[in-house]
RNA sequence: GCCCUCGUGGUGAAAUUGGUAGACACAAAGGACUUAAAAUCCUUGCCCUUUUGGGAGUGCCAGUUCGAGUCUGGCCGAGGGCACCA
């Protein structure tokens, strides 16, 4: 018998779907609508099995919506501006263009190897002119709204590069190109005023059930709400300063007050910037380290001043102000009421500087004389030592309480603070969108008018220069503007925002004038199935959710506010990894073992190699896989059902080259047994169809089940039950009336995983294969079942018995069997509990 | 430090949501076919027993229940997110 040729017919099947436009879809109001979409890859040379894995489990979403008949937008498009095609072209001399561009016929055309049920007609680009054109309205139009705006901020900048460096550049303090020792630099920069939607965009989190809780919680403690208020210190001892203002959760906790802290950035600093020893304190904060952890467990320092707080509750009482470390100035005031007792900071603070620490919480079951001593106790309890506020339940009721009271007394008032911070859009580079905005010579901007639009990125610049590109493009940075000259802003945006709107321009990708067609987007919109990494449960996914938000502010036109409806994030694809002699990462192509525990070197079978645990495949630890010499080896069909197979979706997989053997022999197996069904079905002879009948619409019944809850990995154990069904048949040679039918059902269920192998079948069969077979539900029922019988909880056996029989006929022929003689010869029957037509516990 | 998720054979994992634990696969061992190998197919899978059987068993310890991988409490371990957010 033959076998399955893969080259040639996933390549014709390929063609096929080219030719007839297979996947091409139309808005059509009469038919349901189905958006499902993949984060769009970054074109950074080839694809990489992450891409294989998210782009798999979309298509057999596709795929499956499509044969149940929904009208299905599955589109592929490019996030093409970023870094690497600058680092890139300053390495090879070449155009970020042409590299990105090159890029992309290489990985559109891999793509199209996988068989991926696309409408390419669709596909975008963010780096061409057609998108960021309008991307530079939108820009425009948040400006007008007053949703854009530029500050003064603090960036990472990388003195040798002449850069800003994102948060995840800096490693170690240092940037990640050029090993520079990082500085906090203030720069100007333009902001998107995402915290004016803090409050909707974490309040209707609640509303997404289709998304994972794991990416709401992310979002919600990133956005991080909290309720509390802001109180006004009187403050004494100079004549400038009168009042500070503070943000506090636990106003409850003021009789507990003992020093007032500020941010170095706090305006009170400017009494102090000719102060030396200030300078030098100031000088000392900006020293601990710029990571995440060295901050967090920085030793607490402060600068005294000359000032005094009074406490509003006891004006009697007045506590020292001081500079300290340990505040931030971008959140709630930059100021902050210290109260050792019961804030660990604030102990920690207290204790180095002596400060008083008094007790003001107790836990519910301590006595009244409980004291703080060791560290700082911020749990529930009863509020002590504290005049009109003693005896409240802390922190709920005495916080409600302490803030009416405060509102009365006109020194302080409710307020709810977010984390969240306005978005950073300007980065100092080149491959972005540019910013449709002109300065006149005096400094001030304002957006380019409409008719000078679009601000299109000046083409053979010279990259190899430090700092910005685009400024040391004088010819490009000078504009006319009725008849007044300007200069363009010469910053690029955040890829962010090209990525914060694609799914509505895939809904018209086509449209001149406008960056969508409002009736395409109602239609479309929103996306039913999002499916990507985990990594962007933050940010992408955030600023996607403002970005629709910002569009349909003072517009009633755009009312969609939650752009994915359901999301899926699927987990990594996983390799060991490999190191030389030389402690060098070696890919798994270098390596080879015999006996599966002892590695060498393929080049040199005398190199032992040391094999370390199981990570995601990255390009650093050379753990990779390339997908397209797998394609080359064994096929799309085989890789998609291997990249399936092994785990859930949502978990991690790990790539195996046994479990990608195997996958490639089902293949096989299922080709040569749809052959041998051709013969079989040709047969005269035929028995009664009932039994087949009945499995094919169990199966059915399973494996839409699984398909509909991402149980992918279940649907292939279904597939592997079901050739086994037909492998039996076959063998035997049992041909049923029903037979041609029912296979082809199990056929068209293959077809999202395998496409062309089930395309192939099928037309093999002379069958159609447009529509997923229907289930018919009386095949469900059995009429008889077998019964578990447990004895005082232990399973002894099983019983046959017809569906719903009664409970006096089930235990009687329990009693009959001579199998369960043993148990029940001697003993009495207590008691039992019955679960209809699966078990009977019997307690004896 | 705070928050979230997860612990099931040698391995990846299933388990109708409280009802037969280990479906399906990988690996291993044994067998069939073969001159042989590859390929293919079958069997086994922890402990006791030659078999029939029986026992233990879902990270650990308790609890609820006729019955717990599934529910509750405590502990241990792994992974992820946030991190001086007042």
């Amino acid at each position: 018998m033959e076998r399955y040729n893969f080259k040639t017919i996933e390549e014709k099947w390929q063609k096929f779907w080219d030719l007839n436009k297979t996947f091409k879809t139309q808005r059509n109001i009469n038919k349901k609508k189905f958006y499902c979409l993949e984060m769009f890859p970054y074109p950074s040379g080839k694809i990489h099995m992450g891409h294989v894995r998210n782009y798999t489990i979309g298509d057999v979403l596709s795929r499956f919506k499509t044969l149940k008949g929904f009208n299905v937008l599955h589109p592929m498009g490019w996030d093409s501006f970023g870094m690497p095609a600058e680092n890139a072209a300053k390495q090879n001399n070449q155009d970020p263009r042409t590299w990105t561009e090159n890029n992309i016929k290489t990985m559109k055309n891999q793509l199209k190897q996988l068989g991926l049920s696309i409408d390419w007609d669709r596909e975008i680009s963010t780096c061409s002119e057609d998108y960021y054109k309008h991307q530079q309205k939108f820009f425009i139009e948040m400006f007008n709204k007053g949703l854009v705006y530029k500050k003064e901020n603090y960036v990472n900048w990388d003195p040798v590069d002449e850069t800003v460096l994102a948060n995840e550049q800096v490693i170690d303090g240092k940037g990640w190109r050029s090993g520079a020792v990082v500085e906090r630099k203030k720069l100007s920069q333009w902001f998107f005023n995402i915290s004016k939607f803090a409050d909707e965009l974490q309040n209707e989190l609640d509303n997404l059930d289709g998304w994972p809780n794991k990416v709401k919680t992310m979002q919600q403690n990133w956005i991080g709400k909290s309720f509390g208020c802001e109180i006004e210190f009187e403050v004494i001892g100079d004549s400038k300063i009168d009042k500070i203002k503070c943000f506090t959760t636990r106003p409850d906790t003021l009789f507990g007050f003992s020093f007032l802290a500020l941010s170095i950035d706090h305006p009170v600093s400017k009494l102090y910037e000719n102060d030396q020893n200030f300078l030098e304190f100031k000088e000392k904060c900006s020293k601990t380290g710029t990571t995440e952890e060295s901050i967090a467990n920085a030793e607490k320092i402060g600068f005294k001043t000359k000032l005094k707080a009074k406490n509003p509750f006891d004006e009697k009482q007045t506590v020292p102000v001081y500079f300290a470390n340990f505040v931030l100035m971008d959140y709630g005031f930059g100021a902050v009421f210290g109260c050792p007792a019961h804030d660990q900071r604030d102990f920690d603070f207290a204790k180095k500087y002596n400060l008083n620490i008094k007790t003001v919480v107790k836990p519910i079951n301590e006595k009244d004389s409980f004291k703080v001593t060791d560290e700082a106790y911020s749990g529930q309890g009863t509020i002590i030592n504290s005049k009109f506020l003693s005896g409240l339940k802390a922190p709920g009721e005495s916080v409600i309480e302490t803030i009416k009271i405060l509102e009365e007394k006109k020194i302080g008032r409710k307020k709810i603070n977010f984390r969240l911070k306005d978005w950073g859009v300007s980065r100092q580079r080149y491959w972005g969108c540019p910013i449709p905005i002109v300065y006149d010579e005096k400094g001030s901007y304002k957006a380019i008018p409409e008719k000078y639009l679009p601000v299109k990125l000046p083409e053979n610049i010279n990259l190899n220069i430090k700092g910005n590109p685009l400024s040391s493009v004088d010819k490009w940075c000078k504009i006319e503007i009725d008849g007044k000259s300007y200069f363009k802003e010469t910053d690029t945006l955040d890829t962010f925002v090209d990525s914060s709107w694609y799914f509505l321009r895939f809904c018209s990708p086509k449209n001149e004038i406008e960056p969508f067609n409002l009736d395409d987007v109602k239609y479309w919109m929103p996306v039913d199935q999002y499916i990507g990494g985990v990594e962007h449960a933050i940010l992408h996914l955030l600023y996607s959710r403002f970005f629709m938000r910002a569009i349909g502010y003072q517009n009633d036109n755009f009312n969609l506010k939650e752009p994915f409806k359901g999301l899926f994030t699927q987990g990594m694809v996983c390799h060991e990894t490999y190191k030389d002699k030389d402690n060098k990462w070696r890919n798994p192509d270098e390596v080879e073992t015999a006996d599966g525990k002892n590695y060498f070197l393929k080049s040199d079978d005398s190199h032992k190699i040391l094999v370390g645990p199981s990570e995601s495949m990255s390009k650093s630890k050379k753990n990779t896989i390339d997908p397209e010499k797998m394609i080359n080896h064994y096929g799309a069909d085989s890789v998609r059902l291997f990249i399936l197979s092994d785990s859930p979706p949502e978990k991690d997989v790990q790539w195996s080259d046994q479990g990608m053997l195997a996958s490639y022999k089902f293949v096989q197996k299922l080709y040569l047994l749809n052959e041998k069904m051709l013969k079989l079905i040709e047969k005269e002879k035929k028995e009664d169809s009932l039994k087949l009948s009945k499995f094919i619409n169990q199966y059915l019944n399973k494996i839409e089940k699984n398909l509909a809850n991402f149980n992918y990995n279940v649907i292939i154990a279904n597939i592997h039950e079901a050739y086994s069904f037909f492998y039996k048949l076959s063998n035997d040679e049992i041909n049923f009336t029903n037979l041609k039918n029912d296979y082809s059902k199990f056929l068209i269920t293959i077809m999202p995983v395998m496409p062309h192998l089930a395309s192939e079948c099928l037309e093999r069969l002379n069958m159609d294969s447009k529509s997923w077979p229907n289930l018919n539900k009386k095949y469900l029922i059995e009429e008889n079942v077998t019964i578990v019988v447990q004895f005082n909880g232990k399973k002894r056996g099983t019983i046959e018995a017809i569906k719903n029989v009664s409970e006096q006929n089930l235990i009687k022929d329990i009693q009959n069997s001579k199998l369960f003689d043993k148990f029940l010869k001697e003993n009495k029957i207590k008691k039992y509990f019955y679960v209809k037509d699966r078990l009977i516990n019997i307690l004896i």
